[in-house]
RNA sequence: GCCCCCAUCGUCUAGGGGACCAGGACGCGGCCCUUUCAAGGCUGAAACAGGGGUUCGAAUCUCCUUGGGGGCACCA
């Protein structure tokens, strides 16, 4: 038999980077044992449904890399794999329960659902269908048909005994028939709920293991009791835990957060953590460790090594807060693994956003990727790119009086500029190690430290007081540029502040 | 309120009766390297929620308590 595993996400908003590591779990299953990992949409809330957030699914999936067999633009023998194109296929096997006697039409409106809950919340009850349409007469249904209420059909669930299934996770879990109601199968604008449609579909789809989040742990009782109702075979069940907060309070939001403390931005959906400038592949390094484990040691594996090694014996059945420190940490090094020429045909983007143009004027500006070695271990993310090494692309702005001095006197900064630009102008070759080893001189003549005098030179040339290695930017920067920077930082102290 | 799930350093985790006065990683502190910032190296502080069992022996098995999380829609 054949693994055969589903992501089925519905299109009510953009990927949330919680139902990316269901995704990934999915998908690194399926990979290591040779199966199929399915992409399945579940558009059956016509109310929520937001336009672009299939595509934004899917452009998801593609810049991860997560591959999916069947499902939307590929297609597959099992199709229609939206679920809003299956209508028909609902609706028969719906017919199918009511003939066998396992739902019932169910005549309430919403307007008695919603008495009736807070009654129940009223006598502290607790909430749910009182079953008023599960024994109707035939007369009293077709007084209900004759004021034109359209039904939804409900499960007829059985009110004693327990219902048992078990989770690849976490063992037995068993549940009180009499806490479960009669839940909504069909809804009356003709479409199913996600009970029904999930349940049909993993069976026509021949879906083997179902991978899911905790949250679906109440719910897979009624969902064993549709299988025992058509009489199917159920898949294996792992439930994954949920992905906190950072705080560890809470189910990871579903909104864009800013902490207090650190102002680090919270990102949660797939595209923020992309135009934020993580890596697809430290992306998901990261979320695979989190609640997925290999071994005591290993923190950094390849798409590869995971998929050799995934299974669900390391999963992991506690919830995991979400680090942000951590993935940082990873990003770093997936950036510093890059070679030069990956590395900046990713920051391209992020530098054309930034106002920057590194292709253009090669002639007269340096090139991305002589400036990569100097910034690649600086990098967290690329979005952190473009203020690093926007002066190797553009003019800066006038350099501040204070930063140039550091812990100098307005004189000895003068003095130091001066030198350092008389010096460097008739330096036979501009490179690192020559505009390096002239700097040390004149500091030694000056009786300075090298680190005091190379503050002025660093904020007149960089117009940063922190910045990429000093002499490597001179050379990248050229002599002509440099000469021009420096003069325009004696020039401060020109004139009385 | 009712039902369900979970429980090792702040966080992610290793651990499945003796190998553990609990190992790794992020973060944090110190030192080294060093032109700033990083990166890197070394190093330090930091945990088995509590209480009953079972056992010669419990982080590991069991029960209870506590804590945390999730679910109770014509949403998924």
């Amino acid at each position: 038999m054949t693994v055969r595993v589903r992501f089925a996400p519905s299109p009510t908003g953009y990927l949330h980077v919680g139902g990316l590591r269901s995704a990934i779990f999915n998908y690194l299953f399926a990979r290591h044992y040779g199966g199929k990992f399915i992409l399945r949409i579940e558009d059956t809330d016509r109310k929520r449904f937001v336009a672009d957030s299939l595509a934004d699914i899917l452009s998801s999936f593609r810049w991860m890399a997560l591959d999916w067999d069947e499902g939307p633009e590929v297609g597959g023998s099992y199709g229609p794999y939206l679920q809003s194109q299956r209508l028909p296929i609902y609706q028969e096997y719906t017919q199918k329960l009511i003939d066998s006697g396992h739902a019932y039409h169910c005549y309430c409106t919403p307007e008695r659902m919603e008495t009736l809950r807070q009654e129940q919340m009223r006598l502290k009850q607790n909430p749910g269908y009182d079953r008023h349409c599960r024994n109707l007469s035939a007369a009293e249904r077709q007084t209900a048909i004759a004021q034109g209420v359209i039904p939804v059909v409900r499960l007829k669930a059985p009110l004693e005994g327990v219902t048992v299934f078990h989770d690849a996770l976490r063992g037995e879990i068993i549940t009180e028939n009499q806490t479960l109601d009669d839940l909504v199968l069909m809804k009356s604008d003709g479409y199913p709920t996600y009970h029904l449609a999930n349940v049909i579909d993993d069976h026509l789809m021949q879906i083997t293991h179902v991978l899911r989040a905790d949250e679906w742990i109440p719910s897979t009782p009624r969902h064993v009791l549709l299988y025992q109702a058509f009489g199917w075979e159920m898949p294996v069940f792992a439930h994954l835990s949920l992905i906190l907060d950072p705080n560890g309070k809470g189910k990871m939001s579903k909104r864009k957060t800013v902490d207090a403390s650190s102002g680090q931005e919270h990102f949660v959906q797939v595209r923020e953590f992309r135009q934020a400038g993580y890596l697809p592949e430290a992306m998901l390094n990261y979320l695979t460790l989190l609640g997925w484990s290999y071994n005591d040691k290993t923190e950094i594996m390849s798409r590869e090594e995971f998929i050799a090694s995934f299974d669900l014996k390391g999963i992991k059945a506690s919830p995991a807060a979400f680090s942000y420190d951590k993935l940082n940490w990873m990003n770093g090094i997936y950036i510093r693994e890059l070679p030069a020429a990956e590395l900046a045909r990713h920051l391209i983007p992020f530098l054309e956003q930034a106002g920057i143009k590194p292709t253009d004027d090669i002639t007269t500006w340096p090139t991305l990727l002589a400036i990569i070695p100097l910034v690649r271990e600086r990098l967290k993310t690329l979005a952190e790119a473009p203020a690093l090494v926007d002066f190797f692309f553009q003019e800066i702005g006038l350099p501040d009086p204070e930063s140039l001095q550091g812990k100098l006197t307005p004189a000895e900064t003068r003095l130091i500029l001066e030198q350092t630009r008389s010096i460097l102008a008739t330096l036979p070759e501009f490179t690192a190690t020559a505009t390096e080893e002239a700097l040390r001189d004149m500091a030694g003549q000056l009786g300075k430290k090298p680190g005091v005098i190379f503050t002025p030179v660093r904020v007149a040339v960089t117009g940063k007081t922190v910045a990429p290695p000093l002499f490597g930017s001179l050379e990248i920067l050229g002599r002509q540029r440099v000469d021009e920077r420096l003069a325009r930082a004696i020039a401060q102290f020109e004139m009385p502040c």
